[in-house]
DNA sequence: CTAAGCAAGGTTTTT
DNA sequence: CCTTGCTTAG
């Protein structure tokens, strides 16, 4: 079947570059014109090339304007990507689409709009650490805790609350007030929404659901929105939630002229295409509903769908592996992913003995693999929970590999980056406690918890902000040098927002300087200050680089972009680094060689997945989401104990290991015939050694010139130091858990010099000599 | 008010 | 294991 070509309002049709290399259904995809369409994109399929053809089409029939389209994403960089890749399409025409995430249009929404309900428009963005810092407060004010309540539990609870899209009204219609838990909560609840309002801030949930209420509130707004996004594109939206559907569904209503009078007639809804896949979903954590792209059809009148099967990423070994895993579901569509581009190797199994011998084998595998001339940046390694990172770098230090973690420990929860943005955020919103409260003793000015509770106290009396408070400080009653540091420090903080429009970067020099807080720093004898120093420097970088890309950004711009940064943004592919990160952050993203860690039961599938409904599924689909990451080389390890908690325990092989075909395996060390051998399981006590022999603190062992995001200094020094030790080929050495081995070749220089060592029990390893525990024999 | 020292508790995934 | 909170001494 070969659809004609659409032709535009002034006789224009698709040029033939757009359709070229395209598969029948990728071809209908980018053709098909209705007031809805699913794109049920496999793994690997092409979905974002079927997306940005498909804008580019629109655009070059002029069925739309380039302001007329709206493509959401949930990460800044999938935003990015598309941006980057519709604009080669294109050229300078893509520049007035709106291709951004769900919480990053939303704020763009709130913000035009903020005057017309009730909010300043300098709002800041709560983020899970704020909303959990604030939660404990009102528990604790409220005695709540007593029943049980947790911050983690009721911040969860609201969380999941307003993502289907109740408020606390609505929440308290359906509850059983009797219950006394669930009345506790609500009334935690009515106060944590009061104290946004009153701080003028919003949480991430709320960015989605008070844009869907502003919408139903002012049908007027709404139709503004409406008339101007006549085609609305969504990106992974089998992860989209009860307040992201409404969100859509308001887009894509159709404008009367009862809501726009000055419209000459009613006009349809715009026109909705969706691209997901239901056996990649994995947020249902999240509040995603897996039904919003299940029940698409049924959903939107005349809607079409087309699947794509044929995958351009992966070997057909893996993409048999996947099949066979997902196929474990029920109650799913069934899609086989398939490929003409062959088999491809087999997939590589390993079970070590502890989570270091299993670390050991990964670094092992990336050594050999880039010695067959993979780039570092081509390699990814997997793993169900943060946690299990710590072997993993631990070995990758040792054996000189460069890695970056991604997501995880972030740079903006460091404490030195907290208190510098706490000042920041107070500048821009003078109205939210939380963060005037973090940096009001900070460095130390004497203002303690007790004062603080005197201006609070006086702050709810005359019911002022925190901020307001510290101006009035002489109708407190205060002893007289405290009272002179909260004048001097609310006179700064006044000066500092009384310039909005300024620089970010010369803002926060100025902040640091006059705040007294990078002297602190130096003065301190502490050396972690010393780094803590470089960090805050860092950030000063960040916002500079932030400018120049920027030109016009102010400190509210640059505070709402750090607030709604994704694990996956901070990628960086020109790093040749190898790449960790948890299979949730994975998604999306493709290299040639991929290692899953940690295949075990109570670790994939989680413990805690066990007892949720449908949790064994969205476990597999984890799994799945993994396996199809691989282009080239896959490999699946475990290990027999796992350290947890700081105590070591005996780890079973996953269940989902036997739902791959044994044939496409090649196992290295099958999991069920090892058996401890006191030889190899000396890797274990590895965890003994003090930590602080090697590079702890933070985790980037080889910063990069550039990307100013990512790089920053260690916190702990390295103890240990063998940079005096010099070795050739043939030296004998012995190493505290390789034993005895001779030195093959030296290379490097510095504190860079690595050692090949051919241990006489444990093979070949690479070490870096200046941690390595290692000593020369003679 | 600050610093240090000790006990207890918590650990899935994240926009 | 690591972070956090609380207690105690200055």
């Amino acid at each position: 079947m070969q659809r004609p070509s659409p032709i535009g309002p002034r006789g224009d049709s698709i040029p033939e570059h757009l359709l070229e290399g395209l598969n029948p259904q990728q071809r209908e995809a980018v053709l098909h014109r209705g007031p809805a369409l699913l794109i049920v994109a496999g793994a690997g399929s092409g979905k974002t090339k079927v997306l940005t053809h498909r804008i580019a089409g629109l655009l070059a029939t002029r069925e739309a304007w380039p302001s007329q389209i709206l493509a959401i994403t949930f990460t800044n960089k999938a935003a990015a990507e598309m941006r980057e890749r519709v604009g080669s399409l294109v050229g300078e025409e893509s520049r007035g689409m709106w291709i951004r995430t769900f919480h990053s249009a939303c704020v763009r929404i709130l913000r035009r709009e903020a005057e017309e309900f009730g909010f300043q428009q300098s709002f800041t963005i709560y983020d899970s650490g704020d909303v959990r810092a604030l939660i404990k407060r009102l528990i604790k004010q409220r005695g709540a805790d007593i029943q049980g309540l947790t911050p983690g539990g009721v911040s969860s609870r609201i969380s999941m609350a307003k993502n289907e899209l109740h408020d606390v009204d609505s929440w308290a219609r359906t509850a059983n007030l009797e219950n006394p838990l669930d009345a506790a909560f609500l009334e935690l609840w009515r106060d944590y929404d009061n104290e946004l309002r009153r701080a003028n801030a919003f949480d991430f949930d709320d960015l989605i659901s008070q844009t869907v209420f502003l919408f139903r509130a002012f049908p007027h707004v709404a139709a503004q929105y409406r008339k101007r996004f006549r085609h609305v594109l969504v990106d992974e939206y089998q992860d989209t939630n009860a307040a992201q559907y409404a969100l859509i569904r308001e887009l894509t209503q159709p404008v009367t002229r009862a809501d726009l009078p000055d419209l000459r007639a009613d006009l349809p809804g715009a026109s909705l295409t969706v691209v997901g896949d239901s056996d990649q979903s994995i947020y249902a954590f999240r509040g995603a509903d897996i039904r919003n792209i299940t029940d698409f059809e049924r959903d939107f009148a005349g809607a079409r769908a087309i699947l794509l099967e044929q995958n351009y990423r992966s070997t057909q070994n893996i993409l048999s592996a996947a099949n066979a895993v997902i196929g474990n579901n029920f109650d799913r569509r069934e899609k086989r992913l398939w490929t003409d581009s062959g088999d491809g190797a087999k997939i590589v199994g390993y079970t070590g003995h502890s989570g270091y011998d299993e670390a050991q084998f990964v670094a092992d595998e990336i050594v050999e693999l880039t010695s067959g001339g993979m780039a570092y940046s081509d390699i990814a390694v997997f793993y169900r929970t943060n946690a299990q990172t710590r072997a993993l770098e631990e070995v990758l230090i040792r054996t000189a590999i460069p890695y970056r973690v991604i997501g995880g420990t972030k740079f903006y929860e460091r404490a030195e980056i907290k208190d510098a943005m706490a000042y920041l955020i107070t500048v821009a919103n003078p109205a939210d406690p939380l963060s005037l409260r973090r940096i009001m003793n900070v460095p130390k000015r004497g203002i303690g918890p007790a004062t603080e509770a005197a201006l609070q106290a006086f702050a709810d009396e005359h019911q002022i902000t925190l901020r307001d408070a510290m101006r009035r400080v002489d109708e407190i009653a205060l002893g007289p040098k405290v009272a002179a540091a909260i004048k001097d420090l609310a006179a700064l903080l006044d000066e500092w927002s009384a310039r909005p429009e300024a620089d970010p970067g010369e803002l926060l020099r100025d902040i640091l300087s006059r705040s007294g807080y990078t002297d602190q720093l130096r003065r301190s004898t502490d050396p972690q200050d010393a780094a803590r120093l470089e960090n805050v420097e860092e950030l000063v970088a960040v916002t500079r680089e932030y400018r120049r890309q920027n030109p016009a950004g102010t400190l509210i711009d640059f505070l709402t972009e750090t607030a709604l940064v994704a694990a996956a943004d901070e990628l960086d592919d020109s790093g040749g680094q190898v790449s960790l990160m948890t299979l949730h952050t994975a998604k999306g993203l493709e290299f040639d060689a991929v290692f899953i860690t940690g295949v075990e039961e109570d670790l994939l599938p989680h413990r805690i997945s066990a007892n949720e409904p449908g949790g064994q599924a969205e476990e597999r689909r984890l799994f799945y989401v993994g396996i199809t990451r691989a282009r080239q080389r896959l490999h699946i390890s475990l290990a027999m104990t796992r350290a947890q908690f700081g105590e070591v325990n005996p780890a079973v092989p996953s269940r989902f290991l036997e739902e791959i075909p044994s044939e496409l395996i090649d196992w290295r060390t099958p999991p069920s015939t090892m058996r401890p051998s006191p030889q190899r399981a000396v890797a274990g006590r590895w965890r003994d050694e003090p930590r602080e022999q090697f590079v702890t603190g933070f985790r980037d062992p080889k910063p990069l010139p550039k990307a100013p995001l990512k790089q920053f200094a260690n916190t702990i020094t390295e103890v240990r130091d063998n940079s005096g030790l010099e070795l050739a080929p043939g030296d004998r050495i012995r190493h505290k858990d390789f034993g005895e081995g001779r030195v093959q070749g030296v290379t490097g220089a510095g504190a860079k010099r690595i050692a090949e060592v051919l241990f006489d029990a444990a093979g070949r390893k690479r070490l870096l000599i200046k941690i390595a525990p290692i000593e020369k024999l003679d």
